[in-house]
DNA sequence: ACTCGTTATATCGGTACGATATGATTGTTT
DNA sequence: AAACAATCATATCGTACCGATATAACGAGT
């Protein structure tokens, strides 16, 4: 989950981490709080992995021999980037600049594509904000996948009997979220199938073969 | 937070956690998909706290000698447990019936009125579906913490810009899901009110002074 | 010079999740 | 009636994530 979020955004250039967290916030606001008691441990886990590797404010690799010793020992690579931060910042440094490798890259997309995992909304919502990143194919299937995991949500929803006001008014409330979400996706699937079958010209049967859809945007209170 | 959920539906009565799941997904059924990774240690955790106990089919307390041994060992409880249940069952039971305690309904009522925490949607959630075991102003209160969350929300929401298509558009759903959110709170909020300014009788006032509202339900796909 | 707010990294304890194992009960097929 | 599959039910393991907390560097105000 998070390792995909920090991957997508190092995809764009290098970041430290609080400006990873920063962005996070911005980009995916609502969910996607991550704390750094998340955040900085998934940068370990992603640097011990080699997917990231920290760089200095140069861009420069912040490992001495640049022939790693491969699989040796992993606190080699911390001693030495220790190592230069006393020697050519003298202490002065305080920010850790992350860059993607091709490994990284690599698993990325793995990540990215995964079609099975957890179904949350929260992993949907990151993929799609990720979504260019994905064939125009992987995208339609994203979406369709997402769209039937809510259908056959909203089919084994309870029939709200034996529950009070408060708890119904909850599940109701939910329910119609999720055919918002439903109808949301419909109009992004149309988009990407209007995209894939024409995207030359004279966009015919567009408009026409598609049931009258409110605009995605709910009443702007 | 699955303390909360678990101490709630107990409330209504004694149940064994795979039923205990079972409601929470029916009840609760969006968020609290809740795995049994987390309910059963969540269940021997309240258990050791005292919050339950385990009772056998007759309703009976599954301690031997009632007067427990106090801080002593847990596992002699456990052991007696098992002894009652070789003894009387003969091996038969395969369900663990949990019935809430009095320290636990008192720690029910603090966690349901604690006002600080998280501020995530499953845990108003589920403090709403339980909102009959709070007083009136509680209930309010927690309606307008809630709505005051939300605003605050979408206040430090960023400006979408340098955003590309997927993901403005995750953002902006996700938006427009706050502020749905935020109109079915005010419909709540206006029902509470009124119900504790006049629940006398002849609602004069109620059906007038209130601004044109969609009925909180998004048109059923 | 001093404190305060922001930026920034890091760790700790606790909690939740997904996968997996295991046994008991019930229903269905042969 | 035996064999099998499905469901009910409890439990544990590893890992990920969160909230609180500690620490430190730096700029701005006073």
């Amino acid at each position: 989950m998070l390792d995909l979020a920090i991957l997508g955004l190092l995809e764009d250039g290098p970041l430290h981490g609080y400006e990873i967290r920063r962005r996070l916030r911005a980009q995916l606001g609502l969910f996607a709080n991550v704390s750094f008691g998340s955040l900085y441990p998934a940068l370990a886990r992603l640097e011990a992995a080699g997917d990231v590797v920290v760089i200095d404010d140069d861009g420069d690799d912040l490992v001495i021999g640049e022939a790693t010793p491969a699989t040796g020992s992993l606190s080699g690579e911390r001693a030495s980037m220790r190592a230069k931060r006393l020697v050519q910042g003298r202490g002065r440094r305080s920010k850790k600049v992350y860059r993607i490798t091709e490994a990284g890259a690599t698993h990325f997309d793995l990540l990215l594509n995964a079609t099975g995992g957890t179904d949350d909304a929260r992993s949907f919502g990151l993929r799609l904000s990720f979504a260019r990143h994905l064939a125009p194919t992987a995208r339609l299937a994203l979406l369709e996948r997402r769209r039937a995991q809510l259908v056959q949500h909203l089919g084994d929803a309870a029939s709200t009997d034996g529950l009070d006001h408060y708890a119904r008014s909850v599940v109701e409330h939910a329910q119609g979220g999720v055919r918002h979400d439903i109808a949301w996706l419909d109009d992004l699937i149309a988009a990407e199938r209007s995209a894939l079958s024409g995207p030359v010209d004279t966009p015919r049967t567009t408009p026409t073969d598609e049931p009258v859809r409110a605009p995605s945007q709910i009443s702007p209170a």
